[in-house]
RNA sequence: CGGGCGGUGGCGCAGUUUGGUAGCGCACCAGACUGGGGGUCUGGGGGUCGCGGGUUCAAGUCCCGCCCGCCCGACCA
């Protein structure tokens, strides 16, 4: 590749549109452009990249036995009908119709069409295991697309379907996907956590993330700083201290007119001349919601007791009800149940109310709370859980904080940010089902396959990479990712650097390696030097000043480190360098 | 969907308050100088000022309507 053909404009500036290091740098040194809102292209330096990434995936998902296919991105609407998700995705989804008015959808992840190949070509339990996978264009109508590549409407995926006959099976194959993916994001340089991603009562490694850790990404988790335990912050499992067993003062109902809120709450005990003090975390927040289990029209109330110190984390909430949806509960559903006081809802009257209520594990059996008495103006204290009130059952709804206790171990929890790069999740039968995926097992008797899924954002990837790895002047790639594996930059007058550098690169070419060589006449040293920090291939060759002295200096973008190598050696010492056995002997740092 | 900000050459921005020949930097083209950290000078090309309507002798600027984008939140395998 020579600069002076090369389709790239690197830009001194930040585009206005740009918030994240990693969507600053890919525009500014022109890898990618912005088409229209969550859409970009991909300009040769980037798509190189890409590719870079693509193959990384591709050997290790091969190495595991999984075969590469390619299905349609443009698919019919009764597909997706029969899985349900024509009606569930919602307006995530991109639809289109044909000429005719036929429905049709861009495809968000390819369950069903890879469950149909199956079925289709797959009749007996000796077809199996089989894996899948494909690498192909998703569409997804994000609400809100942002930080360029990072997260379009339009992206680059890599998703595999693994398919078992028993659950044995879709553990090995989980597994085997779960080390490929390790193996993955390893090569690509990137620093990542394996995070828990539904909670326990759905079965532990039924469903895990892999995050790179980053300021900028929009995943929340949650790591133990004491033992390997993490988890997203919406699958998170707390510790809990259980109550000592001691004797409550039986319960006290008490007029705290006024008091609606937590904080007025505690406000008005601390002026009521108790012997003792009530903050927020000794109340009992009792939040309403509501439910309605799929496929269904009619919403029911639920409510979720909580410390009153702690907000109620819906996101959470509704990833251990799913599929049952949920929704905050407005004014008019509380007023369709007598008895039901907004802000002075307590647990004593729920059951015979008639209205299902859950509690945080936080509040333990035996606790003692002071909570609504279900009349207006009066909370009850002396509450307690097991005594006063029973709950329908335990949910894990509080949101997370910082220095929370693991569940493992009751080390401190730390709170971070990162980028979702991958998941991988057994599904189990749900398709197989719903598309009569049944083969005839050993016995001749049908046997219903299962299977599991996994999704690598692969142009994600890319910014994940640019995100972690780039400094302050520019890009920095990993040499496995890297559009070249040298940067030839040419400074000085006349001929004589160029003809030099021009050889140089034949034959550094000669010996295999993939070459970006500035050619450029114009530019001075200072903008090709800093065109090369910008741009973050591993190795920079600057063929110039040193010329006159029979040398040229060789620059580690990683380490900084610069050496100058005799004219002589040069190519054979530049390709030590990039296969990372830099020879010792004659070396001249500074 | 709610809140905030914005739309002026390819990119980054000023000009809108107070209507009067569309400007600056980067990039681009030509020439000269310079030649190891985004260098200097001279000369050039490139703009339906988001769209539509209105007010006015005159609208980037004032009025009305609409569209689009970015950021935060809601939402999101």
């Amino acid at each position: 590749m020579r600069m002076t053909s090369l389709l790239v404009q690197t830009l001194r500036d930040d585009p206005a549109e740009a918030e994240l290091v990693s969507h600053k740098l890919l525009l500014r040194a022109g890898y990618v452009r912005r088409v229209g809102p969550g859409v970009y292209s991909w300009l040769p330096l980037g798509l190189a990249v890409l590719r870079r990434v693509e193959d990384i995936i591709r050997e290790e998902m091969t190495s595991i036995g999984a075969q590469e296919v390619l299905l349609p991105a443009m698919i019919p609407r009764e597909i997706f009908e029969r899985s349900g998700r024509w009606a569930d995705y919602g307006d995530a989804l991109f639809r289109l119709k044909d000429r005719r008015g036929v429905d049709y959808l861009l495809g968000p992840t390819h369950e069903e069409l890879f469950t149909l190949m199956v079925k289709g070509e797959c009749s007996s339990y000796k077809d199996f295991p089989l894996s899948l996978f494909q690498i192909q264009t998703k569409f997804r109508d994000e609400a809100r697309p942002r930080a360029g590549v990072l997260r379009g409407r339009e992206f680059l995926m890599k998703d595999s379907y693994s398919f078992d006959v028993d659950d044995d099976g879709l553990e090995r194959s989980y597994r085997a996907h779960r080390d490929a993916y390790e193996r993955i994001f390893r090569r690509l340089g990137l620093d990542y956590r394996i995070v828990s991603a539904v909670s326990g009562a759905m079965g532990g490694s039924a469903s895990e993330e892999f995050i790179a850790p980053a300021d900028g990404g929009e995943d929340t988790f949650v790591a133990c700083s004491n033992c390997d335990y993490a988890a997203n912050a919406e699958a998170v499992e707390l510790a809990v201290v259980m109550s000592s067993d001691v004797d409550h003062p039986p319960s006290v109902v008490i007029d705290t007119p006024d008091t609606p809120t937590i904080s007025t709450l505690v406000e008005r005990l601390a002026s009521l001349g108790f012997d003792r003090t009530f903050s927020a975390a000794d109340t009992l927040k009792n939040v309403v919601v509501k439910t309605r289990p799929p496929g269904t029209d009619s919403w029911s109330l639920l409510v979720v007791g909580v410390p009153g110190d702690r907000e109620v984390d819906m996101k959470r909430l509704g990833a251990q009800l799913e599929p049952t949806e949920v929704a905050p509960a407005e004014g008019a559903d509380l007023e369709a149940v007598r008895g039901l006081v907004r802000g002075y809802i307590g647990p004593q009257l729920l059951a015979a109310l008639g209205v299902r209520y859950l509690v945080d594990p936080l509040v333990t059996e035996g606790s003692s709370w002071v909570t609504g008495a279900n009349e207006p103006g009066r909370h009850a204290i002396d509450v307690v859980r097991g005594r006063d009130f029973r709950p329908d059952g335990e949910i894990g709804a509080v949101e997370v904080r910082d220095g929370d206790r693991c569940v493992r171990c009751g080390g401190l929890l730390r709170i971070a940010r990162g980028i979702e790069l991958g998941h991988v999740f057994q599904l189990g039968r749900k398709y197989a089902r719903a598309f009569g995926l049944d083969v005839t097992g050993p016995d001749g008797r049908p046997l219903t396959v299962t299977m599991g899924s996994y999704g690598i954002g692969v142009s994600r990837a890319v910014a994940a990479i640019a995100e972690q790895t780039a400094d302050s002047s520019g890009l920095r790639w990993p040499p496995s990712v890297a559009p070249a594996d040298v940067h030839l930059v040419v400074t000085g007058k006349g001929d004589e650097p160029y003809e030099r550098a021009e050889a140089l690169a034949a034959q550094l070419q000669e010996l295999g390696l993939r070459v970006l060589f500035d050619d450029r006449v114009g530019p001075s040293a200072g903008v090709k030097f800093a065109d090369s920090e910008l741009l973050g291939i591993p190795v920079v060759v600057i063929a110039g000043r040193g010329l006159a002295q029979g040398t040229i200096e060789v620059r580690e973008r990683w380490s900084g480190t610069r050496t100058d190598v005799a004219l002589g050696e040069a190519s054979r010492r530049i390709a030590e360098i990039v296969a990372g056995r830099p020879a010792v002997s004659g070396a001249v740092s500074g």
